[in-house]
DNA sequence: TTAAATTATTAGGTTTGCCTAAATTTTAAT
DNA sequence: ATTAAAATTTAGGCAAACCTAATAATTTAA
């Protein structure tokens, strides 16, 4: 038996495989060649074709028109791609000055690069962390990923306060906004009133007071102690 | 008068454009296909294809049959992709713990990542260095490489004493047989005898004594203060 | 100065990863 | 249950960057 565990894949190979598992995690159905195509910014047609590609290589279950799966060496690939794509983006926040919400760009490109003894001296340069600029968790050598129960903001309920742990929208508009507003990764908040309306939310954070928009809040990730009610 | 200055090109291009840069050094003439083929690992009629498209983007200058030389605009373009990978170089060598044997082949990956941001911040990073670990000279951003007149080891005479500053062969082999023999850029020697039939040179080095072949002496640049003779 | 050898170019294919347009299947709406 | 709409696949092409084999130009050697 014979697994072709460490095959070399091309840029697009590993970007395909990359977008499903990300867009997998949005449920337990195949993923859509129409997600895929939107993600990839290719048509329809393309994806068809190279998930054909990435099926006959055991990288992915693929029933013709119900969508994708990784298969769990397909899973394999697509997490150290993931973790290249995380270890570069904190490398460039943490020794290159890069904000973040410019890592992601050029970590787009650095993912693809193939070298284990590179990312493993970056991994170690790093201190073996375990999360990249955006709170993202970071897989290690093996493919283990932690996870975190995290929720978000736009859950919670007055009285409820925590840390900030992550940001679902990676946007550059959105991660500069929350520049501008000072919010980062490991702000602490409470939350002090919610309108029913809207969802508007008071919030104290910085040591300010903030109204927060429900969108914004919908974006952010959190861990709470959850006040007593 | 447009120059398309800035374009993006293929890594393929960016691999012909080195690659012609260097062969370009070798002489006045025309780069022939036959040099590039060989450098590049492709078959000639794939250079020759190649090649009309570079001549077509104004990059090189193309003569059927007697070869090609960069324009001024191909060499800015083959400059930047040379500054990129001997960056990248010592960036793995100094922050990663790489030896000079070993920081080529990734960075012949590297030179190819596109962000002018990643690359002025490595370099900036490593303090504005003037040569890579093999010693070979840095462009600056501007396309400036500084030209020092580096001479053979294999061309001194017996009283002549200088430092080791580069190596012509950057094979695996070459170096790994110097750090074998602690020699490395930086190292100083003393020329005691020169062997006039098979050029073996005695030679001081590291304090101790050594017979070096010419073959390796051929492979090594120096600076010298010349005896006076 | 010619003929042979070498080098380079052209002609015609292949593979990868895209595309559009047409055909098919699934899903949603009467 | 039918039909219309939406999603997916298939068919047929294209460009980039390779290749081999055939042809042409240049160089070298007789
Ligand atoms: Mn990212
Ligand atoms: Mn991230
Ligand atoms: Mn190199
Ligand atoms: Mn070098």
């Amino acid at each position: 038996m014979c697994f072709y565990t460490d095959l070399m894949f091309t840029q697009s190979e590993e970007n395909y495989l990359k977008a499903i598992f990300h867009l997998e995690q949005e449920g337990e159905a195949g993923v859509a060649t129409s997600n895929l195509s939107e993600q990839l910014q290719a048509k329809a047609a393309s994806v068809t074709e190279m998930i054909k590609k990435l099926a006959d290589k055991n990288l992915v279950d693929y029933q013709k028109y119900y969508g994708v799966r990784l298969t769990e060496n397909g899973r394999k690939q697509a997490l150290n791609i993931v973790r290249k794509h995380r270890l570069w983006e904190l490398f460039l926040a943490e020794h290159l000055g890069f904000k973040w919400d410019e890592v992601h760009e050029v970590a787009e490109q650095l993912e693809h690069i193939k070298s284990e003894k590179l990312i493993d001296s970056i991994d170690k340069l790093l201190g073996y962390p375990k999360n990249d600029p955006h709170g993202d968790p970071i897989p290690d050598k093996n493919g283990n990923l932690e996870k975190k129960n995290k929720s978000l903001l736009s859950k919670c309920k007055p009285g409820d306060s925590g840390v900030i742990i992550g940001v679902k929208d990676t946007s550059s508009s959105f991660l500069q906004y929350l520049d501008k507003q000072h919010i980062a990764i490991g702000t602490k908040f409470t939350i002090q009133h919610k309108e029913p309306f809207d969802g508007l939310l008071d919030i104290d954070i910085n040591t300010k007071q903030l109204k927060m928009s429900h969108k914004m809040a919908a974006n952010l990730y959190v861990e709470t102690n959850e006040s007593s009610s």
